[in-house]
DNA sequence: CATGAATGAGCATTCATTCAT
DNA sequence: CATGAATGAATGCTCATTCAT
């Protein structure tokens, strides 16, 4: 009787997560399509098919939704993180930098419409997920810089503010979200993820001249 | 008799010019601190210490206000690339991206709010305000790019994609805008022009290896 | 359960239909004795003892009220239009003719506000509900064509313009409505029915000499 | 200089007029295309071509320019009234009455869009001015009482209720300007002038039988 | 659990009128 | 006299959130 009471307490909390699941991605296209403040929560409940009330146990307020949604996407940054982390170092600095940054502007073709909203809607993320936002950020950043880090100490790249460059490699990826009305008109991924790598690689090597 | 209606008139325009500065400005903080959506009119009339009636006296909507705040912050670009332009070209294509990337950090640094701005706001911007700030991008892109263009003829660099190297550039100065988060607490902007400079230098020249 | 939603469906869609009676009913009084453009929609708020937001779940917008305002007495004079036609044509035209404007002024008189309101408001009347009220106008003027047509084939009448002629009755019932201000004060229902059914019948009857 | 001083000041006062009959006129447009409601003073400077300041010198309110307007037209009915009166009584009443009905007519048709103002804005109308008017409407509609209650007493015309057969006259008159819609489709002038001085002599005529 | 009706503050905008220049 | 800038209450309408059913 104890265990059933636990075990439907566990199904409800799945079919709640589902449900929140749900809610959420219906929110994050409307979010995406039309901006955090320009999505009303009835055109959430609409889009989902779950009505105002029943939206509201599900979620605590429109901030609460924008919250799932952030904490839904940094799940596959960290991911990205986690597993390319460890990975990532058994190469050669450049081998690494190179599988680095092909694995992650292809997360950010992934979530192109996610970083784009980073960008754009930041001011009105609460607090406490920008934060995890940046610390996410910092981490990818602090991923570059280690391979970078190696690559100095090797001799093979030669570079004075290395995090600063991590920055700018990242900041070189976010590129194909926030520059799409640009580069898909001139750039296939394949294309741009190879080109990004040798700016990149030649920006960061020693011994040029 | 005739003259006195004209400089009157002239003054009149002049004074409305003076005004809807004041509320362009005054407009240009709120929608900055708290972006387009979020600021009220009752904030504008309020912050700029006029009554919301007479504050539709000198412009015409909210959007009409953006406008304005654009077309004003676009003039500083617009500045920017018609004293360079010319310039640039006299010297060495390296001195000339050097000095160019150095003159439009500084703008970046000066116009950090505004670019920002634009990276975030770009759904409200009035469409024909937003066309026009693309065609300053593409501008200021194209700059770089016949430095560059110039530095591939004589051998000093060796690119593929000029015109995504030029992105690159711009990417590279607007982060100074939109991690300042980041970049103001490690860095001073000297440090950041140099290095950067140093890092898109090195991620174009030729003849490395 | 399926059938109970159905019932669940049809009693909140009876309700709906309720307070959007109500609402169009309390709106009705404040246009009438207000104008269209004078009432505001937190007087009919107001007058209805619904909140504002609450109203804009019914109807959904000011004009739509209206639209419901007219919507609902063109049941009305529909319902004359289509209970008499049929009726009229069994009797001579003349009998036909009296029953007919015996009728129409009855209407008339009930709905008077809503009559004179049609003229007052013409202006502010969304055009589809215009063009409703015209046709509705014209029917009953063909009601009254049909019979004078009869009348004149069978010899009684003597008309040479049966629309106008037609028009005429019909602005001869309005009257009862529109210049309410004096005939009320000189006049019952009953005598303005049979004078102005003498004063038609006279001016339509043939071999008067 | 006493003279001199009443000569400026009864040029100064005809200036005056013929101010207030240019802003009336310039008002009179507007209240008839859009209504008095959506007209607004802002609306009647600018097509005045005065500054609202100086509007404001010769009028009083927007309720004053709507009380000139109708002022000025009174005074074409009061003069269709006195012209007609004496002249129309030295004929037949059955001849009177045709002239009046012509004349009558042609007054509305010139004043047509006056007549529908009256019958669309009364509710806005200052209520001297309407009682005003009202009075108008009476005058005219004893003028054709008293050729009615003529025609009776020499036996030509049979009439029960004479002030009710009057009103009959006038609003068989006005329906020229509120049935516009219709007639001017299907009429000419004179047409209609014709047809319905026919009907209501039919209307009125004894001894028919 | 689910529903959607209810709330009322808030929004951008308009308006007749006043008044300093 | 003439100007038009200034006022701020009022307008139609939207919204996130609550709560009775």
């Amino acid at each position: 009787m104890n265990e059933k009471r636990i075990l439907t307490k566990t199904k409800r909390a799945d079919v709640h997560d589902k449900k929140r699941q749900h809610i959420t991605k219906s929110a994050a296209g409307l979010f995406i399509k039309k901006g955090y403040t320009n999505t009303s929560i009835r055109d959430i409940a609409r889009t989902s098919g779950i009505s105002i009330g029943a939206l509201y146990h599900y979620v605590d307020s429109k901030a609460g939704i924008l919250s799932l949604f952030i904490d839904w996407q940094s799940m596959y940054l960290n991911d990205f993180i986690n597993n390319k982390s460890s990975v990532l170092m058994r190469k050669s600095p450049e081998e690494s930098l190179a599988i680095g940054i092909k694995t992650y502007i292809t997360a950010v073709d992934e979530l192109r419409d996610v970083i784009l909203f980073w960008y754009q809607e930041a001011r009105n993320i609460p607090p406490d997920r920008l934060s995890c936002l940046l610390d996410i950020e910092l981490q990818i950043t602090q991923l570059f810089s280690d391979i970078i880090s190696a690559g100095c100490d090797c001799g093979k790249f030669k570079v004075r503010d290395i995090n600063l460059a991590a920055h700018n490699i990242n900041v070189l990826g976010d590129m194909w979200a926030f520059r799409r009305w640009y580069l898909t008109q001139h750039c296939t991924l394949n294309h741009f993820i190879r080109e990004q790598t040798r700016f990149i690689l030649d920006g960061l090597r020693s011994g040029k001249y």
